[in-house]
DNA sequence: GGAAAATGGTTGTATGGTCGAACCATGTCG
DNA sequence: CGACATGGTTCGACCATACAACCATTTTCC
């Protein structure tokens, strides 16, 4: 049907719209890279994570991971620790530093997000969070 | 209300799992750079465009949207001709094969959303379809 | 009419990002 | 103990974007 190919259209152009072009700002507008906030998200979520782990969570290759993290902590934002239970993993922690910045991020990403909520219609709203949610878990799925 | 933050963060989850990470793969599986298809599927849709519309459609700097008409051109997918109303500008056009391109695109486009869409509850298909195209004209004016 | 400003493109430079292969260390299995 | 798997790092190839400088054409406005 070609409502369905409308759609996928319009998904595309939200992609765009949503600014995930810019690898060197996140589409909420902070200047931080989009994959290291990614990275520092899980990690403001979780605490430490393995390296093995983010990789996953990422959906990276782990020389991607590696070198991310290695931004990370050039930054001051976290640090790398030897994996407790495991001889070649590293134990990859947010400094307070690297907690405060995740910190802006959830925010603006809080105000982009109730930016573009307040533009759909008042009674679609709840509609909409559920859409989002049950596609991001098929999504990630598949 | 936590509930909201929640979801930014699975919405974050959504655009990694989408794909959207590899710049020299669509996120549908395509050995296609994603901003070259993006630009087809402009193109496709609409015939010719003036090469600075392409630019407002796919939010690039001027300079990207050269660079990136340049790229179809070498890959014979479009071709620029002197914009007939004003000798500054060019007329990007795409070829028989370009077509042809975007043709598979699209229709790759259409099988991985169907894979995604098969894994929404059946009775949630519609709420979602409606709820991403209200997302998307949200998103679009902010 | 003509100078000044705006618009459309191109090219060069600096960044940021991903993958895959080669390589090393540690763990696990038989 | 040897063979194979797993976790990481480094290097090379490629793709993407922005910004600035520069040129040509069109508009604007005095």
């Amino acid at each position: 049907m070609s409502e369905e190919r409308d759609l996928q259209e319009a998904v595309a152009r939200f992609v765009r719209a949503f600014g995930l072009h810019q690898p060197d700002r996140t589409p909420c507008g902070q200047p931080v890279p989009v994959s290291e906030a990614h990275a520092l998200g899980e990690l403001a979520r979780d605490g430490a994570l393995r390296q093995s782990e983010l990789t996953q969570r990422l959906r990276l290759e782990k020389s991607s991971t590696s070198r991310l993290v290695t931004q990370l902590i050039n930054r001051g934002w976290a640090e790398r620790t030897p994996a407790p239970d495991d001889g070649r993993g590293v134990l990859v922690r947010l400094t307070p530093q690297g907690a405060e910045a995740a910190e802006r991020l959830a925010e603006a990403r809080g105000r982009r997000f109730a930016a573009v909520m307040n533009r759909v219609p008042e009674g679609e709203r709840a509609d909409v969070l559920r859409a989002l949610t049950i596609l991001t878990e098929a999504m990630d799925e598949t």
